[in-house]
DNA sequence: GCACTCCTGACCAAGAAGGTCAGGAAAGTC
DNA sequence: GACTTTCCTGACCTTCTTGGTCAGGAGTGC
């Protein structure tokens, strides 16, 4: 149940090209300077993102790297997804796979429940939003109640 | 963002000692076989679980193990964290511990509500929910939706 | 004393996490 | 056409995690 580096590193490069628009091709190097993340780990990180369809790529003197679509139409969740693969999947399997007996049998409902959740915030919001700042309504809900930002 | 074997077990050898009660311990074999869990991957397991004070334990004949506290007062976070350790970690910290810089700066206020979002389940489960099959409403909100129990 | 059951640490194979390195292949510039 | 730039790709590396197994020790009850 941890976000990854590479997630993490993921939604926060693609944040960097929303925010560049359609300013021309971002150098990879900048990104990484942007973000502080190690170049050449940030390479193969985006070439996983350019082969699910999120960025595009060109090669050479001015070449670099650009959103595919527009930034309010890539959300968080595609992001994950291509870097870390399913969202909430139990031991490897998506919950709807599993088969729970004897006294864990509604265990499968909480696990769906779970994901929902996730998809909730992640599907939600979109890049642009992460740039913009202006988050949809149930992130500000979810971050209003001060434990919200207390470990335990 | 997965839920190891080791938390699913972890529940589910949980639920079968909510649902034995006060009947006297239970042995690790009959949990092993009552959820189809390896033996002695499982003594692992709720040997962590006795550490975290959720279960206790006795050895010898007519030992076993149950619950330290009632199943109403147990919740899945608390199972989960005891095994897997802190939910929703970003790259091993807690979100509120990073900073976030340039365009990904409201990332933070996302990795915050996807904990929030997780706990608002995985909190309000209880074991005996979970055995009872009475789970609380925000569970029966999540997965009422029919995509809830599709992949993506 | 003996059977039973938990307790504990060591070990293990495979895979993931988080990178680094070296070179190749396009694209643009002169 | 040569050269530079930048992405593209695969190989490699170290450390940690996952999902276990094995062997023996230590309480507990009869």
């Amino acid at each position: 149940m941890r976000v990854s580096a590479k997630a993490d590193y993921a939604v926060r490069a693609a944040a960097e090209l929303a925010a560049a628009g359609d300013e021309g091709p971002v150098k990879g190097e900048r990104l990484a300077d942007a973000q502080d993340i190690p170049l050449q780990f940030l390479e193969h990180i985006l070439l996983e993102l350019k082969h699910h369809g999120i960025v595009r790529a060109r090669r050479g003197a001015k070449g670099g790297y650009w959103l595919a679509r527009p930034a309010d139409e890539v959300t968080i969740a595609e992001i994950v997804r291509a870097v870390e693969g399913p969202i909430a999947h139990v031991q490897s399997s998506p919950p709807e796979d599993i088969e729970y007996r004897g006294n864990a049998e509604h265990l499968q409902q909480v696990w769906i429940a779970v994901r929902a959740s996730l998809r909730n915030v992640l599907e939600e919001v979109t890049l642009a939003d992460l740039v913009s700042g202006e988050l949809p309504g149930i992130v500000g809900e979810l971050t209003a109640r001060p434990d919200a930002w207390v470990a335990r």
